[in-house]
DNA sequence: AGCACGCCGACT
DNA sequence: GTCGGCGTGCTC
């Protein structure tokens, strides 16, 4: 039997993210396993913590052993698969294994701990001999029989503790009494009930006649985040800041930026932005200047409906080629993965849907991955009329206790298939058989916070511990999985290409004209449609035929400016242009929320010929309305899509044609299907051609493709215009002809050339400090240790020699995005090839830096196969 | 991350 | 002299 249990506690530190040994109590033996969660004792405090190991015995000191104080579940929340694949995680990704384990869970069950007051279970020491007598007889102190009925004559044990209670202050003995009688009473509560007696509370703690506990207790609201505001204003404001003495500069600081901002701000921002700890902002909190509050970030339940059951299709020629392919791995329960390239409308869901049907028969699971903002209810809709009650939906927008409930289906073995977003890889299936990812290629599967992992990644690794298969699907498959598949050489990823050419319909892909808009220029249209898409979209209006219009938003922000010198409105935090908005007459920073009015006058020179762009989608619905009176557009973007229900209403009332037009950012490119689109229009094909990004040409490829797919899908032909000033580029010619396989051609020689993915691998290493000075001084430390560590093992050397191994380390240079947060940021990057650990290298060496320095304002972030470069 | 310990400057 | 702020180190 095992006694000891290696935990990892909830503490998010380098220097705690390892196996903590605590003792297994007897009566827990039989119910601790490798992914239970527990509640243990920390330090002073208590703690969750996930138990990742089991052991017979511990080479520590027995005393120093705490046993674990509370099992938090009947049925483990992981299972030891998922617990190993955090370790693989945290390895491959440098994050905490903490980290990995929590992103696993919802987060529903991101327990923390309560404090409960309660009286002692016997009489602290002191007390004790001073009443002479015995120890009360009581329970537990978690049992509610410890009423206390007052003894008038003053005799027996509690007449004695009455005795020695009655020399307290009348306010301590009110709250002794009521404690005694609720029981274990949350410090929250008696807080409430109390407010002005912390005090006593204190007092009666220290002197033992009242005792504290702590429990873990699950969060079960969705995800709350810690907001600040400050609690005085106007003249109480001015005499707190008066208040503050000159060692508590911090506070004062505080206090003054949340005057400033006015509304509730997130701690973590507060916390960033300024540079203090959490500390001070308890401190003042505590002073009664600022409150700190727990809030909701947002919840959105997710309507039951009823589903139309849908039968298998009858497979073409050439799906039922690839279903017999990918078929036949999963019948001889191995692992492979495949990537399923297949032109837009060519029936990639109908291969997965069947293949999942074969799996749920092998009394397996499946898991299916959509990128967030294809998870539409159609595509929902699809999947329930399949396979019914067998599905759990993963939604980032259902309430905790929603998204828990689904989560716990999938755990109890209730449903056999996951459908979700990027976490969705991580459903706690016990017998995986297939992971569909479709969209390979959508960079939303690479999670940009921490852990900062890459789902596709994620996937094969847990399908490889299944024996599970993996099907990759894109019309334009990444350039890494494309690369992968042909060369067939990397040894860890070698997905087995399976083409797909045809659209089962028979319907042909578009015909796609490309627009020089430099020649419409030339012509005298000034305008953003050129002649051919306006008059195009004139004759659907006449044909009552529906059109999309598509804005790369990219480049075409909402930013304030002066006509008359220029001046553009930016951040003061993060040297980035502010957004415009409307609503509020505000301006705000998109990165950290800085907010301030709109002036009417230009700041710096005075003129008030100062503009507020509209987003590019507003501007353009303006220019329509112009040109085409009377035309109805519906407009989809960030603004028109923040309430609930309001991307899924927009696009019904397109369905049933209440508008001519539909007009959108990205979200209106991807699985739409609408049988009377014959037009597709993007507006601005190239605006993110010009970014500072290796994959610019592929993303503007893929983008331009999947819009193209929109057009004609059904009996009417449809119709593609693409506006560029780059025509001739060959991310926007070969989509226009559907040629993906040209267009990977010459993008893999282009990065062949610059040396970049697929042919090196990249670690992205982000350094930031608030000081200029001090950042530089840090990050060329930190170049110059990664590399003499490179050297010392070995392992350096530039990737223009034609070894198999080779790593290359660039910079520090400052960011694209140079300040942030008030913070400057400085960036390393690492371009290596071959079977050499780049990651524990980067690894040590921040680590190394970090414990060298005590500055806590110093930070490094590191993402390993970065998809974004800023 | 917290939370205690311990040093140090500011106020009674 | 104390009070209380802010660095340092530890948590099975």
């Amino acid at each position: 039997m095992y006694t000891i249990a290696k935990v990892i506690v909830d503490v998010p530190s380098r220097d705690t993210d390892r196996p903590f040994d605590y003792r297994i109590p007897p009566e827990m033996a039989c119910w601790i396993e490798v992914g239970s969660r527990v509640g243990v004792p920390f330090g002073r405090r208590t703690l969750q913590g996930f138990v990742v190991g089991l052991e017979k015995q511990s080479d520590m000191d027995p005393a120093r052993i705490k046993p674990i104080q509370e099992l938090l579940d009947h049925l483990p929340p992981l299972s030891p698969d998922l617990v190993e694949l955090a370790g693989w995680m945290s390895r491959k990704y440098a994050c905490t294994t903490i980290a990995a384990l929590q992103v696993m869970i919802p987060s529903a069950l991101k327990g923390k701990a309560e404090r409960y007051i309660s009286v002692p279970d016997s009489l602290p020491g002191h007390l004790e001999a001073a009443a002479g007598a015995g120890v009360p007889a009581s329970g537990k102190a978690n049992s509610p029989d410890l009423s206390y009925p007052v003894d008038e004559s003053g005799r027996g044990e509690q007449g004695e503790l009455f005795a020695l209670t009655a020399a307290l202050p009348p306010e301590a003995r009110l709250i002794l009494e009521f404690v005694r009688n609720a029981g274990p009473v949350p410090l929250s509560q008696l807080g409430k009930r109390y407010p002005e007696e912390g005090e006593s509370v204190k007092a009666l703690l220290s002197q033992g006649l009242l005792v504290e506990t702590q429990q873990i207790k699950d969060q079960m609201r969705r995800k709350t985040v810690k907001t600040v505001a400050a609690a005085v204003s106007g003249e109480a404001a001015e005499a707190a800041l008066a208040s503050f003495t000159a060692q508590a500069r911090r506070q004062k600081e505080v206090l003054e930026f949340l005057l400033e901002v006015g509304i509730p701000i997130s701690q973590q921002e507060l916390l960033s932005t300024l540079g203090v700890t959490a500390g001070t902002v308890k401190k003042l909190a505590e002073k009664g200047y600022a409150v700190i509050e727990d809030v909701e970030v947002y919840r959105d339940p997710y309507a039951d409906r009823r589903f139309k059951p849908t039968a298998p299709l009858e497979l073409t020629e050439e799906q039922s080629y690839v279903f017999a392919k990918i078929n036949g791995a999963l019948q001889a329960r191995v692992h492979d993965t495949f990537l399923l390239h297949g032109v837009t409308g060519s029936g990639k869901t109908e291969v997965y849907l069947q293949t999942i049907e074969r799996c749920i028969a092998q009394d397996r699971q499946a898991i299916v991955l959509v990128p967030e903002i294809s998870l539409t209810p159609q595509m929902v809709e699809r999947f329930k009329g399949r396979f019914g009650n067998k599905v759990a939906i993963l939604h980032s927008r259902l309430s905790g206790g929603e998204r828990y409930d689904e989560w716990r289906k999938i755990r109890e073995g209730k449903v056999q298939v996951a459908i979700g977003a990027r976490s969705a890889v991580f459903a706690p299936f016990e017998r995986l058989g297939l992971i569909v990812m479709d969209e390979e290629h959508e960079t939303s599967y690479k999670q940009e916070e921490t852990p900062k992992y890459h789902a596709r990644d994620v996937a094969v690794r847990r399908a490889q511990q299944h024996g599970a298969v993996v099907i990759l699907g894109s019309a334009t498959p990444s350039l890494e999985s494309y690369h992968a598949a042909r060369s067939q050489s990397d040894d860890e990823f070698a997905p087995m290409l399976l083409e797909m050419r045809n659209r089962p319909l028979g319907s042909s892909l578009p015909k796609v004209n490309i627009v020089d808009m430099r020649e419409e220029l030339k012509e005298g249209n000034r305008s953003m449609f050129s002649r051919p898409l306006h008059q195009a979209i004139a004759d659907r209006l006449e044909r009552k035929e529906q059109s999309v219009l598509f804005l790369n938003r990219r480049g075409f922000s909402t930013f304030v400016m002066c006509r008359s010198c220029g001046y553009v409105a930016s951040c003061p935090d993060c040297d980035i242009s502010l957004t415009y908005h409307e609503k509020s007459n505000n301006m705000r920073c998109h990165y950290c929320g800085h907010a301030e009015p709109a002036p009417s006058t230009c700041p710096e020179c005075g003129s008030e010929h100062i503009r507020y762009f509209g987003t590019g989608t507003q501007r353009v619905e303006g220019e329509l309305a112009k040109l085409f009176p009377g035309i109805r557009v519906i407009r989809m973007d960030v603004d028109t899509t923040t309430e609930k229900g309001s991307h899924e209403r927009l696009l019904q009332a397109f369905r049933e044609q209440k508008g001519d037009v539909l007009l959108g950012t990205q979200m209106v490119a991807k699985g739409l299907d609408f049988p009377n689109v014959t037009l597709v229009g993007a507006i601005a094909a190239d605006s993110a051609l010009n970014l500072p990004d290796f994959r610019a040409a592929e993303k503007t490829f893929q983008l331009l493709t999947q819009v193209a797919g929109r057009a004609g899908r059904h009996q009417l032909p449809g119709e593609v215009f693409i506006q560029s000033y780059m025509p001739e580029h060959y991310s926007i010619v070969h989509a226009s002809r559907h040629d993906y396989l040209s267009f990977v051609r010459e993008e893999l020689q282009h990065r062949r050339g610059l040396g970049y993915p697929p042919y090196c691998r990249l670690i992205l290493i982000t350094l930031s400090h608030e000081h200029m000075p001090v950042l530089v001084r840090m990050a060329e430390n930190f170049a110059a240790e990664l590399r003499g560590n490179a050297v010392k093992k070995g392992i350096f050397g530039s990737l223009d020699r034609l070894s198999a191994e080779a790593l290359d380390i660039l910079g520090p240079i400052a960011s694209p995005m140079p300040r942030l947060k008030k913070r400057y940021r400085f960036q390393c990057m690492v371009k290596y090839r071959g079977d050499i650990d780049a990651v524990e290298l980067v690894r040590q060496t921040a680590d190394g830096l970090l414990g060298g320095t005590k500055d806590p304002l110093f930070q490094i972030s590191i993402d390993v196969d970065p998809q974004m470069l800023m």
